[in-house]
DNA sequence: ACCATGACCTGTAGGC
DNA sequence: TGCCTACAGGTCATGG
């Protein structure tokens, strides 16, 4: 499910009835995901204060009074859903539990938070804060996307000589963390370069010129609250709408939307997963 | 080092 | 209704 726009969506969401609250009671329903959580991971959360929700990619990372970082990944199809916060912004009283709903927080303020995940691709562990960027689940990630660090010289520099699809180079984590699937079928489009063009074959001035487009694309759809396609929605409960302003992804078959192209959105498929673009404009 | 592929899970939609 | 296949926002281990 959540790339980039989504998780920080959720963190957005989270944020106002965590951040300085604390963990009252910590439960946890299996013992693991795709991989296992960390021993004694309730105790280790209950009567926690939450000092603050970081996101780094596609993790949520919360720091609690212990010294100890909770990070948080979606996976797929991973919900995190606010319920019973008693300042009445969420509205929703708390839901009857479900099969899939593997770890729930009860804050002192009343809130509750349930992660679930029905695939079991996300995550959770736990490891100390001064170390949390050292975890084997980030120390190999790329530069945020929305940071100073992933600018033009790096891009070039990164996709020079590779041999690969500009689309899997893109969804290279270690290159550039927290683009998906979608987003970068939507930056593709709107830089005009076709996903099938191999990476270390575009010229420097193109390759520099997705870097705004890659930031647009991404500060667009957070600003809309993400994309919400089966599963995704805010911590609220609320559906993104960033799906909305999609021009090629899920949109096989229909009309290109740029002026007087008269293309329609091929899908083709790269690396096992989904490319949409126009052939016609994007090259 | 690089690159492609399968594996990990469940749910849903569509064809017959 | 039921069975089968394809497909889904992500990552990781494994091979060539």
């Amino acid at each position: 499910m959540p790339e980039l726009p989504e998780v920080e969506t959720v963190r957005r969401g989270l944020a106002p009835v965590m951040e300085g609250q604390v963990i009252a009671q910590a439960q946890v329903n299996r013992r693991d995901l795709r991989r296992p959580f960390p021993p004694g991971m309730a105790a280790r959360l209950t009567g926690q204060r939450v000092l603050g929700l970081r996101r780094r990619s596609k993790y949520i990372l919360a720091d609690l009074a212990s010294g100890e970082t909770l990070l948080i990944h979606l996976g797929m199809s991973g919900r995190m859903m606010v319920s019973g916060d008693p300042l009445g912004r969420f509205v929703h009283d708390h839901p009857t539990p479900e099969k899939h709903d593997h770890v729930v927080l009860d804050m002192a303020n009343g809130a509750r938070i349930t992660f679930s995940d029905p695939r079991r691709f996300g995550a959770m562990d736990l490891m100390p804060t001064p170390n949390a960027e050292a975890h084997p689940l980030l120390a190999r990630l790329g530069p945020e996307p929305l940071g100073n660090d992933f600018n033009e010289p790096y891009l070039v520099a990164r996709l020079k000589g590779r041999n690969t699809s500009i689309k899997s180079a893109l969804l290279d984590q270690r290159i550039l963390a927290g683009l998906g699937n979608i987003y970068v079928c939507e930056a593709l489009y709107r830089a005009r370069i076709s996903p099938r063009r191999r990476a270390g074959n575009i010229s420097a001035h193109r390759v520099a010129a997705l870097v705004p487009v890659i930031r647009a694309v991404l500060n667009t759809a957070i600003e809309a609250g993400g994309s919400s396609l089966r599963d995704f929605r805010q911590a609220d409960g609320e559906l993104g709408y960033f799906q909305h302003s999609f021009d090629v992804y899920g949109r096989e078959g229909m009309a290109c939307h740029t002026q007087g192209c008269t293309g329609r959105i091929a899908r083709i498929v790269q690396s096992g997963r989904s490319s949409f673009y126009c052939p016609l404009c994007q090259r």
